[in-house]
DNA sequence: TCTCATTTGTTCGTATGTATC
DNA sequence: AGATACATACGAACAAATGAG
């Protein structure tokens, strides 16, 4: 899963795993991103971190996050 | 703004920003002073050149911060 | 309308490692 | 050796939005 010792960040671990996820279409367009709280368990690892690997992903357009909802696989809808 | 080659470090040419801010009344007391991670992106420092600037101005007497809500100008109530 | 749980947003506290001057 | 600066990571607290009931 995820090697705290590797010379890559956890984030960006986590955001790689993530991105498989969506690019293999096991998380569809649409589907719920775990949430933070689900990730820090999952994988162990603190909200912050689990944030960090979230906004990889938001920045790289493979999806978008709704306040209070969750996050989406997939870009934004307008 | 801020000049990474000067003699002066980064944190305190940023103390003295927001020191002149309050003094000219920008930044009248009970206001929340920019975030760390505000200060971050303003100036394109890192977080922990952020803290030390606020630090400064904390240990100054010109600000005071609360926990999980913020840095605000002006001494701290009792 | 109100309350509660869930989830994201924001912010500060702290620590470690690395690099530079 | 020390100060400065950046990146990463874990902790903690509170706010705001959402939805269920």
């Amino acid at each position: 899963m995820v090697d705290p010792d590797s010379s890559t960040p956890i984030y960006r671990q986590v955001a790689a795993i993530l991105a498989e996820q969506i690019r293999t279409g096991a998380l569809p367009a649409g589907r719920v991103v775990p949430s933070e709280t689900r990730l820090q368990q999952e994988y162990g690892i603190a909200r912050h971190t689990a944030r960090k690997a979230i906004a990889v992903l938001r920045e790289s357009g493979l999806v978008h996050t709704v306040m209070g909802k969750g996050t989406y696989a997939g870009p934004a809808p307008e």
